[in-house]
DNA sequence: CATGAAATCAGTAATGATTCCTATTTTTAA
DNA sequence: TTAAAAATAGGAATCATTACTGATTTCATG
């Protein structure tokens, strides 16, 4: 159960942190696969998973039906493009008082929300 | 491309009406085939993503990587249960101004935004 | 009413992201 | 040093969804 050290997940660690274009898993495997070109895409996998249960990194849901990372933790929202699927970070700040507001009028536990913008980015636009 | 009439689109939209509990295809499959035996998923999949593509129903993607669709059009949220995985409706009014708040800052443009809250449901608290 | 082109269907195969499995290798506490 | 626990590579399995195909249904037109 104790966690022990692994050159892979350091390694998918280290890369994640060097983008910020939140990349898929396959993404992080074929960059992975340039440095270290044994590592298997199930080790990508199951690190991805690791990480975001250690709360190291975030697993973006963006509705395209594929998962995306984000060495960055804090809470921001996202763009996606509807075109290219390209994924940016927003600088709008975090949307306070919505659970607050949520919480009206409902029976259970609300813990959280997921935003997320749509609609077509600046380079798609100029095509 | 004219669309033509089809009893089992019929079917399938009637059904979806009669539901308040946001269900997934694999959901409507089961439950017309009680009325219309012969149905294949394939023709609920075709449909669901014609009626959705027509505007007549809503595709929901709440992040459990399984669509669910809603025969309600108009904008509201959903809460998803982590537990049991239950969809249901919130009465909260539709966050206005939000895409504004969006677009400063944004070079591309914002068309809209999807936005579901998570938890613990009343029934899975009691348990 | 007849008819034929276009749309739709049922059934099944294929796809694609992700998870699971297993024998082998790596990590690390003692 | 060593042995138990964790992690790995590689590949098989899963599961939601889409694509394919030959047969059936719809419906505008004659």
């Amino acid at each position: 159960m104790a966690l022990k050290y692994s050159r892979q997940r350091q390694v998918i660690s280290d890369f994640l942190m060097t983008r910020k274009d939140h990349p898929t898993a396959e993404v992080v495997y074929k960059n992975v696969r340039q440095e270290y070109p044994n590592i298997s895409l199930g080790t990508v996998y199951r690190n991805l998973t690791l990480l975001a249960d250690m709360g190291e990194i975030q697993r973006l849901r963006l509705g395209d039906g594929i998962d995306h990372f984000d060495a960055d933790t804090s809470a921001h929202y996202h763009f996606v493009c509807s075109e290219c699927g390209a994924v940016t970070d927003l600088k709008m700040p975090c949307m306070e008082g919505i659970l607050e507001t949520a919480r009206k009028d409902f029976d259970g536990e609300i813990q959280g929300h997921v935003t997320y913008f749509y609609g077509v980015c600046d380079k798609c636009t100029k095509k």
